[in-house]
DNA sequence: ATTGCTTCCTGAGCGC
DNA sequence: TGCGCTCAGGAAGCAA
């Protein structure tokens, strides 16, 4: 499922693909991919692609209008793969294709259709970013202020990481990879946590996700880029989908913690 | 204010 | 081979 890692992984991938590309014409499969449909005349030239938390944002200069933006979030399944032609590819699953006038396409494929795509004038509130937090590998995502809201905050620490409107861009698969490293249980109140330990899971939150983007993402079951490749990142996980630890090869134990599942190490992590 | 449960959805994997 | 069941989970919406 796509995080912060795979999503950035898309950006840099789109940013070779489609920058500078034209959209001429946008074909919907699936009306209930777009959030608030109200333009559906979507033409004009990709002049920037930027990412904030798990959210995909394109930029587009329209010629004959305003400018806006395509806000696009991948959820579970979702994938924007570049075709070079608007047809003879695999219609499984299609749910918007965005047509280029030099023949080629953006095709966005969801299995489980729980991705969205928002198409929004720019300088207008965008819906869906209302109440995201501070992205994790943003400048401005400070200890001090990961601290703090570690320390405002009584909710297992798993279920802070994965919070969206506190930091983005860390989901259940690198939530469990940054607790096992940093070697604390997910279910820790994280106002409980020692200032060494939440400079721990600081450190960690910082470094995985900087490593995995790095190898280009997980690619667990539906991840992929926007050349239908792979990443690499999967190769590298020691909890998520594990059986035994790493470390002690202890048997893993596997709850639920907000509807998710999470394993952990009970011997190594405290 | 905060926390936690339910819902959306499809395909893979499993036991029989 | 095929059926029915469980599981995977991001985030909105709602309830407590």
């Amino acid at each position: 499922m796509p995080e912060l890692p795979e999503v950035e992984t898309i950006k840099r991938d789109l940013e070779k693909q489609v920058l500078g590309k034209e959209i001429c014409d946008m074909r919907i499969l699936l009306p209930r991919a777009f959030e608030n449909l109200h333009n559906t005349d979507v033409k004009g030239i990709i002049n920037q692609i930027s990412r904030i938390g798990k959210y995909l944002i394109i930029k587009i200069n329209n010629l004959s209008g305003i400018d806006f933006l395509i806000v696009i979030h991948l959820r579970m399944t979702g994938k924007l793969i570049y075709h070079h032609s608007s047809k003879g590819f695999d219609e499984k699953h299609t749910r918007v294709v965005f047509l280029f006038n030099d023949g080629a396409c953006l095709i966005f494929n969801d299995v489980r259709t729980f991705g969205k795509i928002e198409i929004v004038p720019i300088n207008t509130r965008i819906e869906s970013l209302k109440k995201i937090g501070i992205d994790a590998l943003s400048e401005h995502f400070t200890f001090k202020l990961f601290y703090d809201i570690c320390k405002s905050k009584k909710t297992p620490i798993k279920n802070l990481l994965l919070d969206q409107t506190l930091i983005a861009g860390i989901g259940n698969i690198y939530a469990q990879e940054i607790l096992f490293l940093s070697k604390i249980m997910p279910t820790r109140p994280a106002n409980s946590l020692k200032k060494k330990e939440i400079k721990d899971i600081y450190q960690n939150t910082k470094d995985i996700l900087e490593l995995a983007i790095q190898h280009n993402g997980t690619s667990i079951s539906d991840f992929r880029r926007v050349d239908d490749k792979t990443g690499d990142f999967q190769n590298f996980l020691k909890v998520y989908g594990k059986k035994n630890c790493c470390i002690c090869y202890a048997d893993l134990i596997k709850i639920k913690q907000a509807g998710r599942s999470t394993t952990f190490c009970q011997s190594c992590q405290k």
